[in-house]
DNA sequence: CGCGCAACCTGTCTGC
DNA sequence: TGCAGACAGGTTGCGC
């Protein structure tokens, strides 16, 4: 699902091919697109408007416009954000499903199904953004950017790749939360931007136990998962994201970071560090992938030690 | 306030 | 073969 990973991929191909370009019109096809706001304030506030910059905040991504407008959107679970580029041939939504009809090559590799589009955004050299949904849980809003700034500041925690997250700042972000260290990563008002996916990989790096209470972390600790962190997200940059089933990036291509999980959706593989067996269990409501072998409960670890001497 | 969980959705897979 | 039910997971909102 699109992660920080996945966002990013998206964001670095559409900025050289975005930037400073108009937005000269606007089609919503799925009115919940826009929920709660109406299609048309959406439409109504971006239309004509030339794009400033384009940025990623977590698993947000933004157009910044002129006049301080900005259009947020969030492709939660199924969403997929394409670029038609501007020398393909235009059509309406269904001949985009099936460009053999207008006698046209394929655009993309392997692009999401265009069946599931829910919104347009035309730009003035004749490229388009085309939004995708299976599931219709993406959605975008059009703020002001003062209004967007604390928006962010309200629900979004530290950038994990930045210089912000530092072993001390994770312990301090840590301290006293009794949820397990899965849910820790996966709220997004500590740290931003790492989902089911990249949680499950940066705790099998840090040989953290996913179920160990967040506070219980030491310094040592907390350096280890802000290594596994970063080493996940960048090796995921690296591979363009994860494509396990919806994802695909701006040009309709595939990631291929699915192919260097070392633990997640692997149950029941042999664990690459000490080849115990991968198991699944359940936190948060959320499937959790990891080595009972060498990912150790924090709590136990004294004990064990204490139990060797 | 922190935590856990249901709800929001629909496509796909599993089991009878 | 057909169909019911489980499952996938990012975020919000609610109850404890």
């Amino acid at each position: 699902m699109p992660e920080l990973p996945e966002v990013e991929t998206i964001r670095r191909q559409l900025e050289p091919e975005v930037l400073g370009r108009r937005i000269v019109g606007v089609e919503v096809l799925d009115e919940r697109w826009t929920r709660p706001e109406a299609p048309s304030a959406v439409e109504r506030a971006v239309a004509g408007r030339a794009i400033e910059a384009v940025e990623r905040r977590g698993k947000y991504l933004i157009l910044r416009l002129d006049e301080g407008w900005a259009l947020v959107m969030h492709l939660r679970m199924t969403g997929n954000l394409l670029l038609r580029p501007a020398d393909a041939p235009a059509g309406t939504a269904a001949d985009l499903m099936e460009p053999e009809r207008l006698g046209a090559p394929r655009l993309y590799e392997s692009p999401p199904e265009l069946r599931h589009l829910r919104a347009r955004l035309e730009l003035d050299d004749g490229s388009e953004l085309l939004f995708t949904d299976a599931r219709r849980f993406g959605h975008a809003v059009a703020m002001r950017g003062d209004e967007l700034d604390a928006y962010f500041a309200a629900r979004l925690g530290v950038e994990p790749l930045s210089g912000e997250l530092t072993a001390e700042s994770l312990l301090e972000l840590a301290s006293g939360r009794t949820a397990p260290l899965k849910s820790f990563l996966l709220n997004q008002d500590r740290i931003a931007g790492i989902g089911n996916i990249y949680a499950d990989e940066a705790l099998f790096r840090a040989e953290l136990h996913p179920l160990s209470p967040a506070g219980s972390m030491r310094l040592e600790h907390a350096e280890a998962l802000r290594e596994g962190i970063v080493e996940a997200l960048e090796l995921a940059l690296r591979n363009g994201g994860s494509s396990i089933d919806d994802y695909r990036d701006a040009r309709g291509g595939r990631g291929s970071m699915q192919d260097e999980f070392l633990v997640h959706t692997r149950e029941g593989q042999e664990c690459p560090r000490c080849g115990s067996e991968i198991r699944r269990v359940v936190v948060g409501g959320r499937s959790t992938y990891f080595c009972p072998g060498c990912q150790t409960r924090l709590r136990r670890r004294r004990r064990r030690k204490a139990a060797q001497r």
